[in-house]
DNA sequence: GTATTAACCGACCGGTCAGTCGGTCGGTAG
DNA sequence: CTACCGACCGACTGACCGGTCGGTTAATAC
């Protein structure tokens, strides 16, 4: 029927899809390898076949989703316009992602004590650092421009990070309903603030 | 030398001391109850003799940090002034304290998975419910005195305790140096936002 | 002094979990 | 057809960990 590699494949696919699933809501620790392989329809065995060790499906896992992330970044990075459009156009992309691929972007600050050594390195650097790296390249243009006030780009960069984690309801049972208001209430907040001011409308 | 009562309580004490350090820097799940007894310089025996199990010394650690934060949050609340001195004031005071201390605050959103039933509710509405609900109160009379824009005042109360978790450097290894510029970057972000006005310094 | 009790010790138990290994089955190559 | 190999199975193991329990010491009560 399906050929061997294609096979092969397939349930290398299930078995990362299940991980995404069952890492996203629970610790690192408290996923066992036995409740991945049931949730992808295998044995811990035949998981094992396919991944080295836990640790390696999990890094595999991450790495995977990065990569596709930073291409989505990249293309916002490419784009002319000003820096709050392109960081519109980036926060629209990203907003519309399905919710778990959202959730991913900040598993790292969870689990990341759980690791050592160069597996702990290869996911700080692509997501504490190349991820952020990208809309500070952003935040950066907007200061050469003087469409920004001038300040630690880095730390902008994680602020306006922040704000969108907010909108998505990673602090609370808070969520705005839709993607545009959930746009407006960032790019509202980060570059107006929230002060009533003469000129329009913040937040 | 020692009384009971006293020797009994500074083991107490000594305990939950242990359990914070280790807890901040781990996972629920990785922090063992041997390893908070060696570091509390007692054995396992002697830490179930004070707390009836790994989730309640856990529970005890947390709620009664959170007891600390509470009152300290209080008192910002009750204080006259405008919002943004108000919560001046109060980041101050937090910024204040010790990073342990610090790092206790959001170290429910990392482990709220591993519990389940009246725990994790107590959690919740401890450290995500009540803290930020003393914060939405002074957002709240600052909409009321039309300091600050109108605009669900939960969401920017939960925006707010983002913005202060970055300058923690919660979110890379990123700082800034002093409290004092912690705090303008943090207060400024909040209600000028980043754009460049004519009539100020934003950031 | 004697009895009682609280604080603490440390060996132990039962369960869990990452990882292993010998084996089966079906597709593939020659 | 046959030999092979990759995909997968499932029982097993060894380490670890939360929690227990009988015992020891020292403070306290009488």
């Amino acid at each position: 029927m399906l050929t061997t590699q294609t096979r092969s494949e397939a349930t290398a696919a299930r078995i990362i899809a299940a991980a995404k699933s069952l890492f996203v809501a629970r610790n690192y620790s408290d996923v066992t390898t036995d409740m991945i392989a049931t949730a992808a329809e295998i044995t811990k065995g035949g998981l094992y076949h396919h991944f080295a060790s836990k640790e390696d499906l999990y890094l595999a896992m991450m790495l995977g989703d990065f990569e596709d992330k930073r291409r989505l970044f990249e293309q916002a990075v490419a784009k002319p316009g000003t820096c709050r459009d392109r960081l519109t156009q980036l926060t629209r992309d990203y907003l519309e992602l399905p919710h778990e691929e959202r959730e991913l972007t900040h598993l790292v600050r969870r689990d990341v004590n759980t690791f050592s050594g160069k597996e702990r390195d290869s996911l700080i650097s692509a997501y504490q650092k190349a991820l952020p790296a990208q809309i500070e390249t952003i935040i950066n243009d907007g200061i050469r421009d003087e469409e920004v006030a001038a300040c630690d780009a880095r730390i902008l960069a994680w602020s306006f990070v922040a704000l969108v984690e907010v909108v998505i309801g990673q602090y609370a049972e808070v969520t705005l309903e839709n993607t545009e208001a959930q746009l407006e209430h960032v790019l509202g907040l980060f570059f107006g603030g929230v002060s009533i001011t003469p000129k329009g409308e913040p937040a």
